[in-house]
DNA sequence: AAACGGCACAACCGCTCTTCA
DNA sequence: TTGAAGAGCGGTTGTGCCGTT
């Protein structure tokens, strides 16, 4: 189904029709029920395959508008959280993940609707770059823009252009060494800079150390790519451990791996703090995003949540400015400056944030470099490495299995 | 005008992680 | 310690639109 109101990079025929039904729906609406969707909201889930809600009766398929005013009257009023039972407090005969996902990817007023600038095009490309397809963590840097609308737009867009441009659009580099267009040299010149803080910051290892399967290299087969990405949400508390065994292996491709990102995270709260409760609480930040930020926020970077979080979150922002920047020490320096801030006193009050999403601009005025500091992300990863001792046993042991 | 295929994207599915009792 | 519930993520599917034949 296609939504009108979405439609983005399209030809202008297409933009009349969604002009046309956008002055039909106000709001995001879908402007089409179609017979099949009638068949499959009759809770007959259309195959095999068992849906996330057995209950019978159950509706799927496209919103209708009155489903949407239902869902959005009561998510106003209520508040979001609760998506199970969200549907029958709301009178929607959905399931919950049905609702949540309606909510985060249409409906919810900070969804920006509409086609994808340039510069939204090249933050995507630069971020997937350094992230993989880790699309949550993508949309959370491009404020507005969902991980759904995003992963369809590089699936859709993007992908291909890179590939008519020779390069893999999931190692970034070209498709054919013997090719050497003006955007792989560029990709091969970014590749540098970005070794040298993917040295630093100790670096890949098996992306998901609970997996048994070693991680193949990336391949160009695009519904492959994260086989080993299942579930893909990184957890930092399982995967930390391999940077004292694994040092140096970024076969996957990517620029920041899992570990990275969770040491990056581990790194700061062991630095900003002697305090093992407030490092125990660091040790619990997840990669994935929490509450209502629908990945906005790397840290789990919800208004109430407590300075640390805060902190982190600029930081980790700072960090990979600096790399989307191609300054991979910007970070470290910043580092040190919100390290020495929080330890003087609630640095985060000055973290750079907006009010929405906790989103922090990515495009930087030129991130200066700076000369890479004795106390930087190595240290971050060293230090990370003793404090998460306790997970790198469990690593161990899941490597021993 | 009909058939066909590709495109775009909302929605769904399966899985993982976190939290809590 | 364990299992259930809640929540979120990435990959995939389904469907309408549009252009081409």
């Amino acid at each position: 189904m296609r939504n009108p109101s979405s439609s983005s990079s399209s030809s202008s025929s297409k933009a009349a029709a969604a002009a046309a039904a956008a002055a039909a729906t106000a709001a995001s609406i879908p402007t089409k029920i179609t017979s099949s969707s009638s068949s499959k909201a009759a809770g007959t889930s259309g195959g095999s395959k068992t849906p996330c809600c057995i209950k019978v009766g159950l509706k799927r398929g496209p919103w209708t508008p009155e489903e949407d005013e239902l869902l959005s009257n009561y998510i106003n009023k209520e508040g979001e959280g609760r998506w199970r039972t969200l549907p029958k407090r709301a009178g929607l005969l959905r399931c919950g993940k049905s609702c949540r996902l309606r909510w985060m990817n249409y409906l919810r007023p900070s969804v920006k609707r509409g086609q994808i600038a340039p510069d939204e095009e090249d933050l995507i490309l630069r971020l997937h770059r350094l992230l993989g397809n880790r699309w949550s963590l993508i949309a959370g840097r491009i404020p507005g823009r969902t991980d759904n609308e995003i992963k369809n737009y590089w699936n859709t867009h993007l992908s291909k252009k890179l590939i008519s441009q020779g390069i893999d659009p999931r190692t970034h580099k070209p498709l054919n060494p013997d090719i050497h267009s003006s955007a792989t040299v560029a990709a091969a010149d970014m590749d540098n800079n970005i070794n040298k803080a993917a040295t630093v910051s100790s670096s890949k290892t098996n992306r998901f150390s609970s997996n048994t399967n070693p991680s193949p290299p990336p391949t160009s087969e695009p519904s492959e790519p994260l086989a080993h990405h299942q579930g893909a949400a990184p957890n930092t508390n399982g995967n930390n451990g391999n940077i004292v065994t694994n040092i140096a292996n970024k076969e996957n491709g990517y620029l920041v791996d899992d570990q990275e990102l969770g040491t990056m995270v581990h790194g700061y709260a062991n630095m900003t703090t002697s305090d093992h409760a407030s490092a125990a609480a660091m040790g619990t930040l997840s990669l994935r995003s929490n509450g209502s930020n629908h990945g906005g926020a790397l840290l789990g970077g919800n208004e109430e949540d407590d300075d640390m979080n805060c902190c982190a979150d600029d930081v980790f922002s700072s960090f990979l400015n600096s790399l989307i920047n191609e300054d991979p020490f910007a970070g470290q320096h910043h580092l040190q400056q919100q390290v020495l801030l929080q330890n003087g006193n609630n640095a985060h009050n000055a973290a750079a944030v907006d009010g929405s999403d906790h989103h922090v601009p990515l495009i930087s005025s030129g991130a200066g470099a700076t000369a890479p500091s004795t106390f930087g992300w190595e240290s971050a990863v060293l230090m990370s490495s003793a404090f998460i001792q306790n997970d790198h046993h469990r690593v161990l042991n899941d490597q021993t299995e």
